[in-house]
DNA sequence: GCGTAAGATGGAAACGTTTCCACTTGGAGT
DNA sequence: ACTCCAAGTGGAAACGTTTCCATCTTACGC
């Protein structure tokens, strides 16, 4: 690889010494218009750029953050870190990308090492905001940072959805088309504090409603027959009427394998996703779902930090309450009548 | 923020040299007992973590990589991505990540950017291979890079589908089904060179056919309205039965604004996709496509620029003729007869 | 008991910047 | 003619590492 040409080779080539060369580039002090030109001349012909690492080195900013997330399989991380990086980007910041897949310890070894290149601050989805390791030291370090998903423990920023009562306006939901019986299915439940709150959502949901717990089917992350796994789930709990899936993708996949096993949606059983993806309205029932908006949350992340690192007032946050909103869909539909006394019997 | 301590701070706690204290933590030089578990003590005390921009500095190495891209939004990019983070990780490299939007200019000045940061190497899919400003800069600074999806001019290498036998293929598909007046649909006609060579491969199939030559709907990015183009489209090309889209999200947005219209697939018109994201399996009907594995070609390319640092022969790739697959799927079906005649008489 | 090699160790240079400081120059004000 | 100031300039230190080299000890073999 070619060695790129420094300061010094501009200096010498320009007759001027290092510090001339510097205040002309940066226009940071005076230089004569003769100087000037020779400096730029040099430029030119050695088609010089400043290194960042010197730079970085002096002045202990490197105009990188890092950012850590789960996973760009899901599109709500996806979605989320184009906000992230268009943001740092519009401000001049590179962004360094960690997926973490769903690991607490490539998480903390990841922050640790984004720590070491000197990232000027960070955006991050842990695992577990309140027992996250790598979270831990970057606020012993003070380093800027904002969650992003995680809600916030006391002394954090953070841009998330209120899963919990997001979950309980899908109960709501539920409830409203008569339905009684209602399922769980998670994924990565150990490794994401927004499907447990989903979770408790749902559950307290339910008990409000006066509803049975609702039952819960949990799946790994490399099921491949869901199919068989939802088949058993409805075998046992024959009664439920109406699903809901921890994520969008879980909600299309298990759209598909009630139609494998023969059920019809949503006239034998209705599904609620979350997340609000946008395929999820171009099929057919379009899915309904709890819709978020990841690539905004992305740029309020980021917005945050940039607002920390130039000691600048935060953003305004939009009402948690607002972090959601309830989309409709075909894949939800009013309970048929024809268990209706069955059910009575079971739910009180 | 606080500032992090530094070699010199655990030489004096240690009461050493510098240079001692680097070979300790290197093991890269002798040192006494006593004086290793004084270095190690002082670094537990002082939470010592080598400074990254300090080691570039002197190494002129960054463990940091490049990765430029057009988006995220889009499923193919954002699992390539993750293909080219996780193997980059694995080999203690960061991603330095950058969306470009499709921007050509946002394009050159950011690799020009990561450059002055003095990234190892770098993972990119430019808007055009030939005519890249950012790749040539590349090339003449000798940086170890591998083009992503973009076939590789004749000096580089790449990792791509082969785009122009992929949309041959999918002509044949839909002759093999009897369809004679096809359509295709594209995306960001303008800034990426696989679309144009769809395009291209799937006029020249038509041509092999013997069919008319494909009427093309050019989509701009912002577009809400598709049922309306669709509409215009079919109404100006009545005997279309078969759309080939620039991608699957299109395809989908297709098939949702087809039946908006009152068109059922594949009933009316059959659809073909094109990348086979995961989704286009769960729908209903599922997605006839070309399937890719965009995460293979992350790694791929990953491991061609690790290579290439590492000095070592160059990954085995797969034959640019598997690089793709047709998976069939339901919105592809067999042309209904009624029209048999008309179009014969138009074919010929 | 002496020479010598190997083991420990620290000083200092180098990597590419920025910035402080000190030095020249020339022109303006007295 | 003298002082003073501003503009223009370059040397050098500092940022945090690694590594070369020189120095000093120690133990070993004769």
């Amino acid at each position: 690889m070619k060695q790129p040409s420094t300061i010094k080779d501009v200096a010498k080539l320009a007759q001027c010494g290092v510090a001339t060369v510097s205040r002309v580039l940066n226009s940071t002090g005076p230089a004569s218009a003769e100087t000037k030109e020779r400096v730029l001349d040099a430029v030119e012909k050695l088609k010089f750029e400043f290194s960042e690492v010197g730079r970085s080195l002096q002045s202990s900013t490197t105009r990188t953050i890092g950012c850590v997330i789960p996973s760009l399989a899901n599109p709500v991380y996806a979605d989320a870190v184009q906000g992230v990086q268009e943001t740092f980007h519009e401000a001049g910041y590179q962004t360094l990308l960690v997926c973490t897949n769903y690991k607490r310890n490539v998480e903390t070894k990841a922050i640790r090492t984004l720590m070491s290149k000197q990232v000027d601050g960070f955006v991050l989805t842990v695992s577990d905001a309140l027992s996250s390791q790598g979270l831990r030291s970057i606020q012993s370090r003070e380093i800027p940072h904002c969650l992003l998903f995680n809600r916030a423990p006391s002394d954090a920023q953070s841009w998330a959805v209120d899963d919990y009562s997001a979950a309980l306006r899908v109960v709501d939901e539920f409830v409203s088309m008569g339905h009684i019986h209602l399922g769980f299915l998670a994924l990565k439940f150990k490794t994401s504090d927004r499907a447990r709150q989903r979770y408790k959502g749902f559950i307290e949901g339910c008990f409000t409603n006066k509803l049975e717990r609702p039952a819960l089917l949990e799946i790994a992350e490399d099921t491949e027959n869901l199919d068989v796994l939802l088949a058993n789930f409805l075998k046992e709990n024959p009664s439920i009427t109406g699903i809901f899936a921890s994520n969008d993708i879980l909600a299309l996949a298990t759209i598909r394998s009630l139609r494998a096993i023969q059920l019809r949606v949503p006239k034998d059983v209705s599904v609620v996703g979350f997340d609000g993806i946008h395929v999820g309205e171009m099929v057919e029932p379009s899915l309904a779902t709890i819709a978020t908006e990841p690539r905004m949350l992305g740029q309020g992340a980021a917005q945050t930090v940039l607002s920390f690192i130039n000691d600048l007032p935060l953003p305004e946050q939009p009402e948690l309450s607002l972090s959601f909103s309830f989309r409709n869909g075909g894949s939800l539909a009013p309970r048929i009548a024809e268990n209706l006394g069955d059910d009575d019997v079971i739910a009180f």
